[in-house]
DNA sequence: CCTTTTAAAGAATTATTATTCTTTAGCCTA
DNA sequence: TAGGCTAAAGAATAATAATTCTTTAAAAGG
């Protein structure tokens, strides 16, 4: 029997994240990736096959971890509770990194017809589940029941770029959770 | 007297924008550069130094003249009239493109301070602007008196860089009017 | 405790791409 | 119209970075 790998998938993923945050795809280098994640080159290109294919499972990982225990708070619970919950679960993950979605979209997103996939499901989950919870909002009257529905989800789902984009530029977290606060407060 | 240089700048300039909008910085190559734009070689680094300082000069030259324009809507006008200007003219900007900056930040803007700085000016004039066409619209009996002039400006310079976004991702140009349309007319 | 298997480390290679250099030829002046 | 200056074109070089290869050694089974 022969020795077992000492990385751990996951954990790869994990770290990777990081570094295509930092760098963006093509400002990451393979030497960056092989320091900063706990696996060798070779283990590296037997595994994914390629710097891009790696890619593409890194983002995909990041979907189904990262954001998707963000997006929960809008599937589990409902109404504006939810969405509070959403926006606050999402600050903490973008807080001083951004999206690595967002990110790869913006960079690659003319290019790479796979990255603008998983861009279009995402944007789409996000529209349906704020649809969901702004309904709910109204059925409990939580919302007045002439509220305009799909638009108030696509304010919602924009907001949710912008952020992503003012996570890169606010010199510190606390900035963009006050701007957070004072954006969703007017909406009431 | 020598010959004179057959490239125009401000020529040069408005083409590779569209390079630069369809690959990022790092996935262009100076050999697209060249191909697309009127000059040679030898003549882009006699005038820019290298590929970075060019990038610079054009996000430059894309705020000073593209995005200027946009924001122009902004502060010679007011009021609602004033915003609804300012996104029509945006979207024509952005429409199957995105936006240079916007771009440029997610790809860099983590490692790259010069950048960074370009994009929290931009943010911040878009902010100021807003804030003071949504107060002459309250002024002006536009909007009621009760709003919170700096949520909405908030939430109108959130939604323009989900737009930018949104404009990579939207199959067609149109999709993302429509959607414009439908978030706005929610806000009234 | 030796053999086999393959993971780890990192050196070597290859590919790509930014930058520089060389050649050619156009334009202006005298 | 000849000469000098420099722009254009693109070949050559240098730098960088992705991928592959080689060596070393760790673990498991006999």
């Amino acid at each position: 029997m022969p020795r077992a790998p000492m990385y751990d998938v996951d954990e790869v993923m994990e770290q990777a994240i990081d570094v295509f945050l930092e760098h963006g795809f093509h400002g990451t280098v393979m030497d960056e990736i092989i320091a900063r994640t706990d696996f060798n080159r070779r283990g590296f290109y037997l595994e994914f096959g390629s710097k891009q294919a790696f890619l593409y499972r890194v983002i995909q990982f990041y979907i189904d971890t990262q954001l998707q225990r963000v997006i929960a708070a809008l599937e589990s619970d409902s109404g504006v509770q939810a969405i509070d919950d959403f926006f606050s679960r999402y600050l903490a993950l973008i807080g001083g990194r951004g999206c690595l979605l967002i990110n790869c979209v913006a960079e690659l997103g003319f290019d790479d017809p796979t990255i603008r996939d998983m861009g279009r499901h995402y944007i789409d989950r996000l529209q349906i589940d704020f649809i969901a919870c702004v309904e709910q909002a109204v059925n409990h009257h939580e919302l007045r029941p002439e509220t305009n529905i799909e638009a108030i989800a696509l304010q919602l789902t924009s907001y949710v770029q912008g952020f992503a984009i003012n996570a890169i530029l606010a010199q510190d977290a606390d900035e963009l959770k006050l701007a957070t606060q004072t954006l969703l407060r007017g909406n009431r």
